[in-house]
RNA sequence: GUGGGCGUGGCCUAGCGGUUAAGGCGCCAGGUUGUGGCCCUGGAGAUCGAGGGUUCAAAUCCCUCCGUCCACCCCA
């Protein structure tokens, strides 16, 4: 034999993405079904976007100064030239889709939600991928307060039925148009006289988005985050009630919240509604999901002034706590027949076993030919089967199929075509 | 982007300068003629992450890179 070739390279899932192998696989079908049920039992209508836009999408969108923009955003060309962008957040491409397809002209507000791929470009950790998933929820079209408390709602009780329990849900208000610039101002001249004591990261806030300066989580600079003048205090009448009337609609529906005015999104289209949910213990990074209101945001995008309301939450982050919290996934459906055989001439009758089975609602597998009796029992055994159906040499010539109980051993012999409904019989579907 | 831990067959791990890299799990096959889960036996499967260096000799020491995990940051 002449050398054997090199052996291609092998290759690995790029840094920061995971496989959802088959053990996993029931976590993320329970996830994904839950949150298509509480979704829709709100009214809420699925939508799919692309996973690229045009870049403009989301850089204009999700802001300047921000590290989704700055670094994280994965950009390309396509071959005819244009500038597209892999989806860092959800909200853009789907009010992309409202404007384009006129949902301003279906009845208001429109009610939306999502399970779709995230990109991000930034160092994979626990819980943090470059690839992840999110379900999200928007309600378009309603300027009122109860639009945000219903996202919160949808939020919470997402959450619930998940099982997930020892969740904390932050919130703050971080005004509109009218009050915040004169918070930013008193907040601009506050933090001038630190600016010597406040880390680099603050010095560039201060410039390109003081809001941000809220929540820098640097030790040395926490006093002076304290002593900042407080968002609140500066909301306008409107903005205060709006804000009175989230709480009161949320404690109306039995949901706690802390308020917390470090909770901010730099950017002008947010509005108002801010909130993020995160795991009780340890309460540093790792928020579950968070949203809030984007009064803005369409115009930027060229659509009509509309209001907006949303969420996002990450289904990577949710599997992980849940495995935490010690809690286990519906199980499986089970393995209800393996059909072994043992001659050529049985393989056409064990195809069509396996057939009837399935056309009954069971799961089947049928052996891999050549092997064994015992090779074929020991896989089957493997695969935790319920019934073993055998057919050699012996069922062939009547027709019939020996049909093996895993559990108590016990063996009868019954007609080929007899053979799904018994075990169906036994094996609940 | 910054810092730290770790990289030995599919998985977990032993070996930490010296002949053909060891074990467990898993996989495949046998333990007589058509029968599983226990037990026994055998087999396949590793250029010890990659490259360079030190040495008579390196999986074992040094350097670089890569990967991975954890933390910071940020976010979901």
């Amino acid at each position: 034999m002449a050398d054997p070739e090199p052996r291609p390279r092998k290759f690995a899932a790029p840094r920061g993405t995971t496989d959802v192998l088959p053990d996993d696989a029931p976590w993320w079908s329970f996830v994904r079904s839950t949150a298509a049920q509480v979704a829709g039992r709100f009214g809420y209508r699925r939508i799919e976007t692309p996973t690229f836009e045009h870049a403009g999408v989301y850089l204009r969108s999700v802001g300047a100064g921000t590290d989704i923009v700055e670094k994280e955003v994965y950009l390309f060309e396509d071959r005819g030239g244009d500038t597209l962008a892999l989806r860092p957040e959800g909200t853009a491409g789907v009010m992309r889709a409202y404007i384009e397809h006129g949902m301003a002209s279906l009845p208001q507000p429109v009610r939306l939600y999502y399970v779709a791929p995230n990109f991000r470009y930034d160092r994979p950790q626990a819980g943090r991928y470059r690839q992840h998933t999110q379900f999200g929820a928007e309600c378009v079209g309603d300027p009122s307060p109860l639009a945000d408390a219903e996202m919160i709602d949808l939020l919470c009780t997402f959450y619930r039925e998940l099982g997930l329990r020892h969740l904390n849900l932050k919130l703050n208000s971080i005004g509109d148009a009218n009050c915040r610039p004169a918070y930013v101002e008193a907040l601009r001249d506050y933090y001038r006289q630190h600016l010597d004591g406040v880390c680099a990261d603050d010095r560039m806030r201060f410039e390109q988005n003081p809001m941000r300066l809220l929540d820098c989580k640097e030790e040395r600079c926490q006093p002076i985050v304290a002593g900042a003048p407080r968002l609140r205090a500066y909301l306008c009448d409107a903005c205060r009630e709006h804000f009175a009337d989230v709480q009161a609609y949320l404690t109306a529906l039995g949901i706690g919240f802390d308020l917390d005015d470090t909770l901010v999104r730099g950017l002008d289209y947010y509005t108002r509604t801010a909130f993020e949910v995160q795991p009780l213990q340890e309460g540093s990074q790792s928020a579950l999901g968070g949203g809030g209101r984007y009064d803005g945001l369409i115009e930027l995008l060229g659509g009509p002034p509309t209001p907006g309301t949303g969420f996002g939450t990450g289904m990577e982050r949710i599997i992980l706590n849940l495995k935490r919290a010690g809690l286990e996934p519906p199980p499986p459906r089970p393995l209800a027949l393996y059909v072994a055989h043992l001659t050529p001439e049985a393989a056409p009758l064990a195809l069509r076993l396996a057939g009837d089975a399935r056309a009954a609602g069971l799961q089947a597998v049928v052996a891999s030919a050549g092997r064994s009796l015992k090779a074929q029992l020991r896989h089957a055994g493997a695969l935790d089967a319920r019934f073993a159906a055998i057919i050699g040499a012996s069922e062939v010539a009547t027709g019939e199929v020996t049909l093996r109980d895993l559990r108590d051993h016990s063996e009868r012999r019954l007609a080929a075509a007899a053979a799904g409904d018994a075990v169906a019989s036994e094996v609940p579907s």
